[in-house]
RNA sequence: GGUGGGGUUCCCGAGCGGUCAAAGGGAACAGACUGUAAAUCUGUCGGCGAUGCCUUCGGAGGUUCGAAUCCUCCCCCCACCA
């Protein structure tokens, strides 16, 4: 079997290494276990923590022992790389909520049974800590010299700003949990984004000077589309994990509109499909890309979802968008359903409207508006002057055609849609 | 605490008494082209059943026929000094 640092590399997931070689042999000849710390600044991650998360996976899958540890206690402080601002500082109870959440949505890509994967929260050790004792074990270990010096400060220390002191205190902490897993857990590799670089190494450092031990730090790269915008993040803010924040169906149409230079990329990050499948499917045109990117879609959706939901948002986006056969030859690993649409409802979002609307006729644009499709009246209007607007597949041509039982179908439903892709499925409200 | 510079619509940023719902850019949305992609071109981009009316330019007052623009007080941000 590869080595886990190879397959990291080959897939992408390796900016930076602190001992390239000694790692490669530490993963050949023992179980390792390895953390990635999770802010839990908000109750549910996004696709920005998706790479820490496949990273552990992959992690898991190769035999070794990945740690999720989330930032209870850190979470309190707030870390300043690389930020421009003071992050505002979280309750206690805010925290709690996040935390609960998290492990949630991890539970989908690791195997937390058995001890297989640790979840751990860093309030356990921090939030107990005694300051003297704690100054005279580790906060010796560090030269403010050397801290402020550190890139991932020195935007902070030249900005307006500032830095707190309590943002400053950020890495010291971070360092010492990786000190404080290796001593419970013997856990030997962090993880992080290329901001936490500074972070990781301070903690590799601690453990050498306060534990006499190796310890190692790989940091991945910033994911970025390749028209220049961070991952993830759309319009309409971050796509999150939690279904209940971003729906499946969402998810899946994210991953669809990933930009065709961007397919290969995220296929070797964000699925487990075989590399050299990946780089044939990456080399595709036309429809035949199009198609690697609804294996890409239904790859990450069944990861993040489960099987079930990634099926239902495949045939809604077919039922709507029309689904065509998928080429076995692409990406032949998946086991995606290659056949034509299926009967399943969409999972398109749902308004209702009453019946005695409905009988009286209503006026599309406010239908529109109604339901959540425009902003407001006048956006209505102007999206259906624009011949934005349908219903039940039809272009509406004028802004005040009414909209009326007449227009129900067979299921006592009709299907507005604005623009290409955004529908919504009205059903009468039951009394 | 002192001195100076600022706060404009989602963001950046012009406007500095009427012609301002406010230039320009970005983002966004729709249309055309397509592959639910990108790029490009076109249109839209405060609200209101609407050739007009209402609400916006940090907040509250005031001057004026008329204020984003002038004055007063207050709040917030920044720079330099302490």
């Amino acid at each position: 079997m590869a080595n886990l640092v190879d397959t990291l590399r080959e897939r992408g997931f390796i900016e930076q290494a602190t001992h390239d070689e000694e790692l490669r042999e530490l993963f050949d000849t023992q179980r390792v276990t390895g953390y990635i710390g999770f802010d839990p600044t908000a109750s549910s991650l996004h696709i920005g923590s998706l790479v820490p998360i496949m990273a552990l996976a992959h992690l898991q899958r190769a035999g070794h022992r990945p740690i999720a540890l989330v930032g209870g206690g850190t979470g309190m402080v707030g870390d300043p790389s690389g930020k421009t601002e003071m992050r505002k500082l979280l309750s206690l109870e805010e925290i709690e909520q996040n935390v609960a959440g998290i492990k949630q949505q991890l539970s989908h890509f690791l195997d937390f049974s058995g001890g297989r994967a640790l979840l751990l929260n860093n309030a356990e050790w921090l939030t107990s800590l005694a300051y003297i004792p704690f100054l005279r074990e580790i906060g010796r270990h560090f030269s403010v010299n050397r801290m402020i010096k550190a890139e991932s400060y020195k935007m902070r220390l030249d900005s307006e700003e500032g830095l707190s002191f309590i943002e400053f205190n950020y890495q010291v902490l971070q360092a010492y949990d990786f000190l404080e897993l290796l001593r419970r857990h013997d856990c030997r590799l962090q993880m992080g984004g290329s901001d936490q670089w500074g972070n990781i190494v301070a903690g590799v450092e601690l453990i050498r000077r306060a534990a006499q031990q190796t310890a190692f730090g790989i940091t991945f790269p910033l994911i970025t589309t390749s028209s220049g915008q961070k991952m993830g993040k759309t319009a309409k803010g971050a796509v999150w994990l939690d279904p209940a924040r971003t729906s499946a169906y969402e998810y899946y149409q994210f991953w669809i509109n990933t930009d065709d230079r961007d397919v290969g990329r995220f296929l070797s990050l964000f699925t487990f499909l075989p590399l050299e499948e990946i780089r044939s499917a990456a080399r595709m045109q036309g429809a035949a890309l199009n198609a690697a990117k609804r294996i890409l879609a239904f790859e990450a959706t069944r990861l993040a979802h489960g099987r079930e939901q990634a099926l239902l948002a495949l045939q809604g986006a077919q039922r709507l968008f029309g689904g065509r056969e998928l080429p076995q030859e692409v990406l032949p690993s998946s086991d995606i359903p290659r056949r034509g649409p299926g009967e399943e409802a969409a999972g398109v979002p749902v308004a209702f409207v009453s019946r005695e609307k409905l009988q009286q006729g209503i006026p599309a644009f406010r239908l529109f508006q109604e339901v959540g499709l425009a902003a407001s009246g006048a956006a209505a209007r102007r999206l259906i002057d624009q011949g934005g607007a349908y219903v039940n597949g039809e272009r509406i041509d004028g802004y005040d055609r009414l909209v009326t039982a007449a227009d129900l179908d067979a299921e006592e439903g009709l299907m507005l849609r604005c623009g290409k892709k955004t529908y919504r499925r009205i059903r009468v409200e039951k009394k």
